[in-house]
DNA sequence: ACTTGATCATAG
DNA sequence: CTATGATCAAGT
């Protein structure tokens, strides 16, 4: 699969998975369907990039490079809610910490996104679930300020020596989770007075009750 | 129903 | 180990 020419080009393709199904689209990729779902977490949001034309690594750029489109799976419930909170990418804590929202990684990855729904409901067998609505994203005005703020008091208490201070409850929008293998996973931190230790890596997302108003805002809010 | 903390797979 | 892709599952 070529990558994609345009955005409106990108689009049309995510908007052409609409309606079919993991399996079908697995089987035309001859990639088989993993048969436990709880351990293949990542695996749809993988097989879209491919099914797009995206690129396939774990390179740390968006998933389409020329267009700057980051791609997003969006989990929705059987009443049209979005079901879980979206990774962003993982949090600095090291001593080379961003330090500006302008240049900051979270900024980045956000400034432009393909949201494609797709079909999250436990009652619904996996390989029969379904891909939904796609649409383009980019924060407006307020929601960049809003997003400036949390990533700002975030940021600022991880420049303190603080972050472990910080639970995920902080953030109107954005909230700081554990991001690792298991809670056992450490990387290295600096306190107040810049001295490493080990603390659990940690990762930004997006709350579900913010990619819910994305959806709203697109039209697609099916929830009562 | 919803959130928070924990976890799973894969590539380089 | 870090990055990518996320969802699971216990607690409230």
């Amino acid at each position: 699969m070529q990558s994609p020419a345009s955005e409106t080009e990108l689009l049309a393709r995510a908007r052409g998975l609409g309606g079919r199904t993991f399996v079908e689209v697995a089987r035309d990729l001859e990639v088989p369907l993993p048969p436990d779902p709880r351990r293949a977490k990542g695996f749809i949001g993988q097989l879209v990039e491919r099914a797009l034309g995206g690129a396939c690594d774990s390179a740390p750029r968006p998933d389409f490079p020329e267009l700057g489109v980051e791609l997003k799976t969006l989990p929705i419930d059987g009443r049209g809610r979005v079901r879980e909170s979206t990774f962003v990418c993982s949090t600095p804590l090291g001593d080379a910490a961003e330090t500006e929202w302008a240049s900051s990684r979270v900024r980045h990855k956000l400034s432009r996104v393909l949201f494609l729904t797709l079909e999250a409901d436990p009652a619904v067998p996996h390989g029969r679930r379904r891909f939904g609505a796609a649409f383009l994203w980019s924060p407006d005005a307020a929601q960049e300020a809003t997003l400036r703020e949390d990533w700002t008091e975030l940021m600022g208490l991880i420049g303190a020596g603080a972050v472990e201070t910080i639970d995920a409850s902080r953030g109107q929008v954005l909230q700081l989770r554990p991001k690792g293998a298991n809670a056992a996973q450490r990387t290295v931190a600096y306190d107040a007075d810049g001295a490493p230790f080990l603390a659990p890596p940690r990762g930004f997302y997006l709350r579900a009750r913010f990619t819910r108003t994305l959806l709203a805002q697109a039209g697609l809010y099916a929830g009562s």
